[in-house]
DNA sequence: AACATATATATGATTTTCCGTATGTGAGGA
DNA sequence: TCCTCACATACGGAAAATCATATATATGTT
């Protein structure tokens, strides 16, 4: 994993926010994350793109959902990066992980 | 310390390296960093310049040279994150580092 | 004082990144 | 088959970041 292109995808708002979620909550498809971060949907696929293109990001589609989760070759290094950065980052996340508990509760499971 | 600040210093190719190095050695001059990353005089000190409004660096004027190194302040968490980076980008370190030790050698100490 | 060295900043141009809007695609449901 | 929902992509345009060049400042030397 080239470090410059993993801090380049980490140095948008947007992007930083997904990856920290994503690697807070394991997996989350595109509607949860749209809502957790009150963005427009075309804006957060765009972003998710850049995300699996450089390969930190997986994507997997059940139904009409898909779920992205943090991509499973991500070395070890990048990992404990990313959950000493969710650690220290309260702050800076407290509104969309609020927003995302609120939208997207673990026991509320998707139908098909 | 806003990690979206910090990862923005650290999506450029001069200000990564600059804060690797800087993990990694502790102290280095601007003409130091210049060598070692081949770059323009100007091109380092504006970047300098921006790593120290982010409060990443520090500087010091000792007679005509100017040093840098990481902000005291820096929290341990953001410390830790570049020396587990630094320790796991050998490849991305490799010319710069070649080029410090050979125009930095620890025991050449500048005369003022 | 005049000069050389080391570093910083200002300026305008170029490149890159980001965004909104419109449109395309794939998977159910009726 | 038609429609809807969830998501992806294409296409300009706007904004931000970066750069090279020129110039300014600070320190030490002669």
């Amino acid at each position: 994993m080239n470090p410059l292109t993993l801090f380049k995808c980490l140095s948008d708002d947007t992007r930083l926010k997904v990856m920290l979620l994503l690697s807070d909550r394991g997996e989350l498809c595109v509607c949860d994350l749209q809502d957790a971060l009150a963005l427009s949907q075309p804006k957060i696929s765009r972003h998710l793109a850049q995300l699996r293109e450089c390969a930190l990001v997986q994507d997997e589609r059940r139904g009409k959902w898909v779920y992205y989760a943090l991509h499973p070759a991500l070395p070890d290094w990048v990992r404990e990066l990313l959950t000493t950065t969710v650690n220290n980052s309260t702050d800076y996340l407290a509104c969309c992980a609020a927003a995302l508990t609120a939208c997207c509760a673990p026991n509320c499971e998707k139908t098909s």
